[in-house]
RNA sequence: GUGGCCAUAGCUCAGCUGGUUAGAGUGCCAGGUUGUGGCCCUGGAGGUCGCGGGUUCGAAUCCCGCUGGCCACCCCA
């Protein structure tokens, strides 16, 4: 029989992996949390029609890369593509900015695309991500990019390139596009094949083709249709990104695949990963995401970081701290006669807040010390014929390379300070 | 979704133009040391050669399909 394993485009999470991965995720909700921002847990499945009255038709997200069943009634529902689209539902549909404004949130968890798989491109993935809702200062827009900037910052990960641009409001895009369609259209015969589909689909995207950059150079310039309220949002943006000292590259094509942006959009790369994987995340304004949901306007901005991609380039840098040992002590029997006693000895040690493994498996003494070492403890405790009849056990310093023979009542004792010692 | 590369012990890989018992290193288990680790020596277990079909006297090796991984593109995390 055929063995079962993981999904196309899912992996498994093994303990070496997962304890760097509670490290990342630790450090997020840590700084997110030191700029004031409280955790939130959405569900996974949602309305389809969350993504694609929120996300837009016609992005590749909506039109390609979700994965969507109808329940039992009917209903349409989707394995979340992205995270902002249900925290502002989740925020705002609880009324939480009718109580503080901004509400800021914070949230990990796993996003599902439906792409062909690739390293740094699974159908499930992880992101961490913060959302900052009711208000429309660009201030909020510094401050979530400062956020990330921080996180990164904790990880030890230097050589991040951020890239800011603005969209200005919804009125500047559709002028833009009229503007850009306008200039594209008469070029229609010289373009690629995905730029001949972009300038029906989606014009933004006629910016970021490599083929076709040099019609990319006299293309107008999306700043220009700027109106001056979006102009001055953005260079208050820039001017408190200065202030908190953070480098940004302003990059006027860069344009965000979901349509719900405004204003400001802000991409972070790092060149340590190869290609799109360099792509670690990003975020950027949604005035007006609200408002397409059904709910009242809210102002609001947020970002989303891929945690595969960052542990990637932490890696790549080796910034990840070193995994604990799996326990601080291993208590062996030498015979099976004195199984019971070990583990209740086992038991006190834990008791007493040690992380204790217990090996009462028939073998040689020296391979169970062998695995004392595998494991990584530092202390083994021994117990025999002699220490059963005397009340007692040899505790082991396996860094010391010394032992001594300890009454069971100063067992803990012993072995806490040998512990607190060592390191 | 489009195109390309790849798939052999738990892991990293070797296996020449098809040839008979598929190997190495490492890890695992055991013995060397009838109660003391990290080194060393010896032995052992472990493989439907990703899956299915085809060509052939004979396939890990050649062909086709499938599955999975990787790479580029699209796009994104």
């Amino acid at each position: 029989m055929p063995q079962i394993a993981a999904p196309r485009g899912t992996r498994d999470i093994l303990p070496d992996e997962f304890a760097a991965r509670r490290w990342l995720l630790d450090a997020h909700s840590a700084v997110a949390e030191s700029f004031g921002y409280r955790g939130i847990e959405t569900p996974i499945i949602e309305s389809s029609e969350l993504f694609s009255r929120g996300v837009g038709t016609d992005t590749d997200i909506v039109e390609k890369q979700m994965f969507t069943f109808d329940d039992r009634g009917g209903r349409s529902l989707t394995l979340r593509p992205e995270g902002t689209a249900g925290s502002l539902r989740a925020v705002v549909g609880a009324h939480l900015d009718q109580e503080i404004r901004p509400v800021r949130v914070h949230y990990a968890g796993p996003f599902f695309r439906a792409e062909r798989p690739q390293a740094g491109r699974q159908h499930q993935f992880t992101q961490v991500g913060i959302e900052c809702i009711g208000e429309s200062s660009p201030a909020l827009d510094a401050e979530i990019i400062e956020v990330a900037w921080q996180f990164y910052k904790a990880l030890g990960i230097t050589g991040i390139q951020l890239q800011v641009n603005s969209l200005g409001s919804a009125s500047d895009r559709v002028r833009y596009r009229a503007a850009l369609v306008a200039y594209y259209t008469p070029l229609e015969a010289s373009l690629c094949d995905d730029c001949r589909r972009r300038l029906h689909t989606n014009p933004l995207r006629l910016l970021d083709c490599k083929r076709d950059a040099r019609f990319v150079e006299g293309a107008p310039l999306l700043w220009d249709s700027l109106d001056r309220p979006s102009r001055d949002h953005f260079t208050a943006v820039l001017r408190d990104l200065e202030a908190a000292g953070i480098e940004a590259i302003r990059n006027d094509r860069l344009v965000r695949g979901l349509d719900y942006y405004s204003d400001t959009v802000f991409e972070f790369w790092h060149d340590v990963l190869q290609g799109a994987q360099g792509s670690l995340g990003g975020g950027g304004r949604y005035d007006g995401l609200a408002e397409l949901l059904g709910f009242p306007a809210t102002p609001a901005t947020g970002y989303a970081l891929g945690v595969e991609r960052t542990l990637m380039v932490a890696r790549a840098l080796g910034t990840i701290p070193q995994a604990p040992a799996a326990a601080d002590v291993l208590v062996c029997s030498v015979e099976p006669a004195e199984a019971d006693a070990a583990a209740g000895i086992a038991r006190l040690i834990r008791a007493a807040g040690t992380r204790t493994v217990l090996d009462v498996a028939e073998r040689r003494l020296d391979r169970k010390l062998r695995g004392a070492g595998r494991i990584g403890t530092r202390v083994a405790v021994i117990v025999g014929e002699n220490e059963v009849a005397g009340d007692s056990a040899v505790v082991r310093d396996l860094d010391g390379h010394s032992q001594q023979t300890v009454p069971i009542a100063e067992l803990a004792a012993t072995v806490t300070r040998i512990l607190g010692g060592a390191s």
